[in-house]
RNA sequence: GUCCCCUUCGUCUAGAGGCCUAGGACUCCGGGUUUUCAUCCCGGCAACAGGGGUUCGAAACCCCUAGGGGACGCCA
């Protein structure tokens, strides 16, 4: 049988490193044994989908070097491949699971099940659905269903027993069903939830491995169930462990630039992004740290994973980005600059910055350093201002931070707006509020407009000067906490 | 809280019972080459989470404890 791997990612957001992880292993394992690599966007969740993420994650995969051989994009035989257009089939499917009685329609309200949520949260209960309407009448059940009551599907889990299942790295696996929630599968919005269009997918386009996070072991049970309930064959699963932060949390962008399209922009070069990814969780037998794509695929062995959680630590991406770039020829290395700083995309976006600013084409490079390179190292003292006390200067950075963090979109007037709300809640002058920033971002009291510059450097970047600033600043732990307090009570609009 | 997964230097890892006095790489610290810096070369610091077994022998196998992570959504 073909080997068939899959990346499905969900277009919400910036495209991940994660995802890219993901995508690179499925890409490897596909390419080893000559079968098919495809991508599927999961756009089930339609009031946080976007077009413009779709593309971001095309264009991402494209520049890694992990092509697919189908996609939205690139039309095959078991398309589509976004499963907002796939919902004809989910519906099929969830009939045929309510005809045999594997699956029941739900009317519970939201506040009923927040109730019951709550209520099992402090009975110190694994919270699940209580099953209210698991076994109304079919009368009643026909009664309210056409009286237009909103309903969902859910799917029927066995009371008691063991569910176990077989992960290739980690062996048989047991879960009890009494974890096991009775999954909502079809939505009210009529969309199907990720379980249910996941395996109904992954059948339907004869996806033989699932390489994916371990984050999702937990919900095998329920695919299992599923699969049993249809009558498929499993898929082999493999379960990659999680990148983490330095603090060995889930890989998040609060805490680390998480966007492929950051490293682009810093000017890492795919082939070590890939290489470095390739050693998160993974090495060569023979403890060859530098290889290529193809290299990888000659030598892979999809055994020798390992299952702990690597820290993503940028100081060895640095060192063999380094590398990378070392090797090139003067040419290519020539070539690589110009495309990435030169590119006219981004030289575009600066020029309505600059033009009028300038007096002499020399006086550009002044004006962008810190946008094109690092801002410069900043002290506590930079910080010092006629009006600001050093805990305002604290609040307006983390506060910003807090809102940076919670920004889907990075849009200028956007986050000028939002900017300009909080500096109202914090009852200052918005010139002054934005003091902090500009040094932050900067390093100058006076630079390029603000807004602009934040959405040059895009989110991580922002964030992470951010971040940075505060740390020069020394906040303490306990301040940390108190401002993280003070944010849940103020309101922002996105 | 419940369930699941994980545990070798600070970090990425090698290690499939004797080759382990635990190897490599990043970081850091020394030294050398170089007009400076970087590169490059050489050297150094640094780990088998703890406790019980199994075995002639355990970093490797089993059990317990501890720690970390994840999941518990009409998000994926």
């Amino acid at each position: 049988m073909k080997v068939r791997t899959r990346i499905a990612p969900s277009p919400t957001g910036d495209p991940h490193v994660g995802t890219a992880y993901m995508a690179l292993f499925n890409w490897v394992f596909a390419r080893q044994h000559e079968g098919e690599f495809i991508l599927r966007i999961e756009d089930t969740d339609q009031a946080r989908s976007t077009t413009a993420s779709e593309q971001a994650i095309f264009t991402a995969l494209q520049w890694l070097g992990l092509d697919w051989d189908e996609g939205p994009d690139v039309e095959g035989a078991k398309g589509p491949y976004r499963q907002s257009e796939r919902k004809e089939l989910y519906l099929q499917h969830v009939q045929t699971l309510l005809d045999k009685n594997h699956a029941f329609y739900c009317f519970c309200s939201k506040e009923r099940l927040d109730t019951v949520r709550a209520e099992q949260q402090a009975a110190k209960q694994t919270t699940r659905y209580d099953g209210h309407c698991a076994n109304l009448s079919a009368e009643e059940v026909q009664a309210r269903l056409a009286a237009g009551e909103e309903h969902v599907v859910r799917m029927r889990v066995p009371e008691t027993g063991d569910c176990t299942f077989r992960d290739r790295l980690r062996g048989e696996i047991t879960i009890p069903y009494s974890q096991i929630d009775m999954q909502v599968l079809l939505k009210a919005d009529g969309m199907p939830t990720y379980h249910l269009a996941v395996v109904v997918d992954d059948h339907h386009m004869d996806i033989t491995h699932i390489l994916r996070g371990e984050e999702w072991l937990n919900s095998v049970p329920k695919h299992q169930l599923l699969y049993s309930y249809f009558d498929w064959p499993m898929p082999e699963l493999i379960h990659l462990p999680l990148l983490r932060n330095t603090d060995q949390s889930k890989l998040s962008k609060r805490k680390n630039p998480t966007s492929v399209t950051y490293y682009r922009d810093q000017g890492f070069l795919p082939e070590a992004l890939c290489n470095y990814l390739g050693l998160m969780g993974w090495s060569m037998p023979n403890e060859q740290e530098l290889f290529s794509l193809q290299e990888m695929i000659n030598a892979f062995d999809v055994d020798r994973i390992s299952t702990s959680g690597p820290i993503f630590d940028q100081d060895k991406l640095k060192w063999m980005n380094g590398q990378y770039l070392r090797g090139l020829d003067a040419d290519t290395y020539a070539a690589k600059v110009s495309a990435w700083m030169f590119n006219e995309e981004r030289l575009a976006a600066l020029i309505p910055l600059v033009q009028q600013r300038a007096e002499r084409l020399s006086d550009l490079v002044p004006l962008i350093d810190y946008l094109v390179g690092a801002r410069r190292p900043l002290d506590p003292d930079d910080f010092e201002h006629k009006k600001l006390e050093r805990a305002q200067v604290v609040k307006v950075l983390h506060h910003t931070l807090a809102m940076f963090d919670r920004k889907r979109e990075w849009l200028r007037d956007d986050l000028y707006a939002s900017c300009n709300q909080l500096a109202e809640q914090c009852d200052m002058k918005l010139r002054d509020f934005l003091f902090p920033l500009f040094i932050a971002i900067s390093g100058r009291e006076v630079s390029l407009p603000l807004f602009d510059s934040l959405v040059f450097l895009g989110a991580d970047l922002s964030r992470g000067r951010l971040r940075d600033a505060l740390e020069v600043l020394n906040v303490s732990g306990k301040e940390r906490k108190r401002l993280d307090k003070a944010v849940e009570q103020l309101h922002f609009s996105d």
